[in-house]
DNA sequence: CATGAATGAGGGTTCATTCAT
DNA sequence: GATGAATGAACCCTCATTCAT
């Protein structure tokens, strides 16, 4: 009974929390990190500002949690694309293996609005620096598995720019991408595709 | 005599306004943006927060008006290398051409670390937005004279993508090449090259 | 049996009165009264805030809770104390009442952390001045009830006078006791009885 | 001219400074240290408050700056007090010179309500222990030099001890005068300098 | 009776901007 | 023009207290 209460509550605790960062995200979306309020993020969640500092302990926490929230989401959306690609290694055509990776990437980015706030973003307040480095640090490391399962010759070094280099790209696509719509949106895309598979052909004529 | 004094004063006035902008790219390159306070900013000039807004009327001005600085400060960089380049057009190897454009570029970047925290960022608050949209066109409108310059047959949309794209790649890859320094700086701007020749090297085979 | 389920609740809710006061005198001891919060209270207990305020309708009743139980717990650490000095009166020497009186409060504070926060302050919020005038009033009487057994002859006023500032001397000085430690601490106490029993003594050559 | 302005600034911003801090004294003397909000000691003072951020970076260094202020206005009061005190050491009677430092003393107390909120506190947060630090070792070393002009035979131990005592035993007493009034007030100034002399006077039999 | 999430007023503090001097 | 104190709305966060479960 207690242990039904104890599942109940848990159940609602994470619907909060979940409902907090979809709130987060919105806002994110719209307003950026620094101009996001937590009233106002709590306002959006619906709940109070004293209940939204009852699961974070400050604006830099949900920071942090919705990253590693999409680092769950992300993966689940890439795996299938990665698991082939990984696989599959040098059989796929380089384009293919590009087109596998960014389909998934950009979709979602589309249903993830305050992706972007958080990933695509050169220049960052340090604390949210610190929230997004894991972030950063399994897509880097997913993307350098990819490139050196492909390239198993290629120094690390290479192979470790290299992916910095294509994280960094898609990131500076991605937002063109999803402020454009219909037919210009898959032009964008198809030039991100272009992109990468240009520079990451280049890997193979490497020494 | 009036005139004389006034032509003092404006001299006096443009003094000043460079000071300002000085003293804002300083505090720019150091916080971003938004964390970056007008009063700091004064500070940094050595004048008071009061002098400022003898110049600019608010926080967004300055920002225009530093985008606009950049504007011909980079200009002036370029004009060689744009020049150039749309002139030579066809005669000069892709490549080279990339490689003219891209090292001033750096070289600007990394004398004006203030640059990027108006330039380098994908998710910016709508003010600062607008205070860069003419440094944006500026750049965008230079960029495509260069492309249609050495492809003249390619379509007009074709041409303003590959110029936003181009632009957009650059820009993630800049904050990079400042962030490093030696030979990881130089791998980084070889990286540039390399993603912007295979990106742009792909525009000759369109329809 | 339902007499019987009362009292076992009765009984249960007496230990959780316990549990949370000593709760409350860790917390105060720690924190003193302002900074002492009703959750850290609600913790420290192992209780739930809720819970907590099924017993106390606010934070003051709990101080008020606390000074009474304090009350009790001083009134049993004094009684041999107070009884023989009321008893022996002019027999015992005044140096041995101020000590036999000294001993066991000093024991007191050590052994009741959180008491200095509810007692030893001299400048108190209304509520809390409200919620330890028991306490006060208790001690009061205990020490007119003492002096005026001694100095039987004294008038009401100046017996009245000395009790306060008898108990403001102790007041004054118990936070410096319990501090110290070791030698200083004796010494102190010494200090302490020193200051009463040259008070006292005066009270002596009155009209 | 610029130097005449330059004068006339500080000028008001002392008398800001002065504002604030007689703004803080009564808020203080009401309130005590904690309930007291700088929106209320701004408001007092008639100013908003980001003017009073403008000169106390946050709430403790008004404490502090206010302890100040206290110093030396406490010291103004004692001068002659202690003066004659320390000159006439052996000269004067015990009594005589208790009498003197304690006038003054008195008289602070009643001019300066707040006092007792910084001063007159057992238990207090640690910022505030901070905040008036520099008042209490002040004031320590003061009577220290006191007692040892008039006791040079004593150990350094015996004089600190009983400096620290003095101090508090004035400290336990002063609520109760300031609170008191009439003939009630001037009979616990009598009570304080009989504890007072009583006290000191058995130094004169230490070893 | 227990729980702990929910509440919301209010606290300290910041900062773009204004204004008296 | 220059100065820098003045402003006040708004921010992040806390905590005594309540309430649904």
């Amino acid at each position: 009974m207690t242990q039904e209460r104890t599942v109940r509550r848990q159940e609602r605790g994470r619907r909060r929390i979940e409902q907090i960062l979809a709130a987060a995200a919105d806002v994110l979306a719209e307003s950026g990190y620094e101009a996001a309020t937590t009233n106002a993020i709590a306002a959006r969640a619906g709940i109070s500002p004293g209940s939204l500092y009852q699961f974070f302990s400050n604006k830099e926490k949900i920071a942090r949690a919705l990253a590693e929230w999409y680092v769950v989401e992300l993966g689940a959306a890439q795996s299938e694309a990665f698991g082939d690609a990984e696989a599959g290694a040098a059989a796929v055509p380089l384009d293919e293996t590009v087109a596998r990776v960014v389909a998934p990437l950009v979709q979602f980015n589309l249903a993830n609005r305050g992706f972007k706030a958080l990933f695509a973003r050169a220049d960052m307040p340090p604390e949210l620096t610190d929230a997004v480095a894991p972030l950063h640090a399994v897509l880097l490391e997913r993307v350098r598995a990819l490139l050196s399962a492909r390239w198993p010759a290629l120094p690390g070094g290479v192979i470790d720019r290299a992916a910095v280099v294509s994280i960094q790209l898609v990131r500076a696509m991605m937002p063109l991408i999803v402020a454009a719509d219909g037919d210009e949106r898959d032009a964008l895309v198809t030039e991100l595709r272009t992109v990468l598979t240009g520079y990451l052909s280049s890997l193979e004529a490497r020494p």
